[in-house]
DNA sequence: AAAATAATAGGATTTTTTTCCTATTTGATA
DNA sequence: TATCAAATAGGAAAAAAATCCTATTATTTT
């Protein structure tokens, strides 16, 4: 997934980032000066060539730079600057079961961003979660054991359509919050089927659910 | 900084990340079947030979892994799974759960670091999980609905002791893998309890446990 | 158990990369 | 401007990697 532009681009990159021409890098790597020339890197009929691991694996020892650096500069390639800075894991807003149900009118999309008591502790999707909108509910009840146990976290992207997908956290427009599985939809209505099993499914007009989410991670106390 | 081991190690582990030998790949990405064989790395007189950025160029694309995935992996040469989680928080070992319970004498320790299929898709926790093992246990099996439904994902955490600490990955020393949550510990036993109530729960000797443990996330297929 | 397929080793050949060489260009400096 | 050092181009030779070939060994499949 690299192209031959891409290797040589890198490679120039690298010896500047160093302070040094092609050549210099070439040269302080213990191989000929003209190693990485342009015209070394075609036949003179056109062909492409392609540099060996091994003159590689010496401009790293001598530059002091990482596989990862260079890899870095060879897929950027062609990119912003900006684009490369992706790499610091993000944080993610939580709340506490308790308190979203207390609230009728909680909304995710609009609630206050505190993401500080899960930041650093947690996991999730990152392609996925840098586009949707996602949360994480701290579970503080017991009543969804065994499926969730209590103090469980559960994170929860949130979607616009009800196709049938297993595990949900809603909201109806009545402000109940709602954990379920989905267990039929129709144009209409959606059945949410209780996940002990204790209480019988609820049938739910889709008009009045003002948002739901996928449950995509849970935690383990 | 990467060695002539490193490179050849990284090139085995991306063909095994995708299901084929080293010289499977070689063939598949249009390269001679023998290109990577171990007798072409090195020279009859013992002298390290190196593939060259072209053959690494095509077997990227044929895997459609990125030169990160495959840098990963050369970077990692001889480190434990979980070290390499501080370069790179969004990999970790993954394996399917029909697969380990059909060997019996798998080890997370020593397994294969193949993280290729799962290493775009998932973050994890830095802080734990680099000091941590960790592994990813794709769950191939209906066998323990409805906690854990099929083709979820689990997120497991090694630990020494055996504290009452909930639900739990194990291994016996006969070769079984368990699934089960603690409902009591004693001195030299341990008590697990089936998920789904299906079964009688089971009485395990300490000595009995190769390994375990704790299920710490959960993804919903 | 036999047959077919895949993987591997090792040698000879071909192709490609690197080195070695000289000539030219560029850029800095006295 | 003249001078010097570094950078670059391009060709020939050397070194190294990939291919092609055959033979042997494993692994599946029948």
């Amino acid at each position: 997934m690299f192209s031959h532009d891409d290797i040589w681009n890198g490679i120039d990159r690298l010896a500047s980032a160093h302070d040094l021409s092609t050549s210099g890098l070439a040269k302080k790597a213990g191989l000929d000066p003209t190693t990485f020339n342009k015209s070394k890197r075609q036949t003179p009929e056109g062909k492409p060539r392609w540099p060996s691991t091994e003159s590689l694996s010496k401009i790293l020892s001598v530059t002091g730079a990482t596989l990862t650096e260079l890899t870095e500069l060879i897929e950027s390639n062609g990119k912003k600057p900006s684009k490369n800075v992706d790499k610091t894991p993000f944080s993610i807003t939580s709340f506490s079961f308790k308190d979203i149900v207390k609230k009728p009118g909680f909304d995710p999309s609009h609630a206050k961003h505190s993401p500080v008591d899960i930041s650093l502790e947690h996991v999730f999707d990152f392609e996925d979660f840098s586009q949707a909108m996602v949360l994480c509910v701290l579970l503080d009840t017991d009543e969804f054991e065994p499926t969730f146990k209590k103090n469980s976290k559960l994170v929860c992207r949130l979607k616009e359509n009800f196709v049938n997908s297993g595990r949900v956290l809603a909201k109806t427009s009545d402000g109940r919050i709602l954990i379920g599985e989905i267990s039929s939809v129709s144009k209409e209505t959606l059945e949410l089927k209780c996940l002990t099993g204790k209480n019988p499914s609820r049938r739910i007009e889709a008009g009045d659910i003002s948002w739901i989410a996928d449950i995509i991670w849970t935690s383990q106390p």
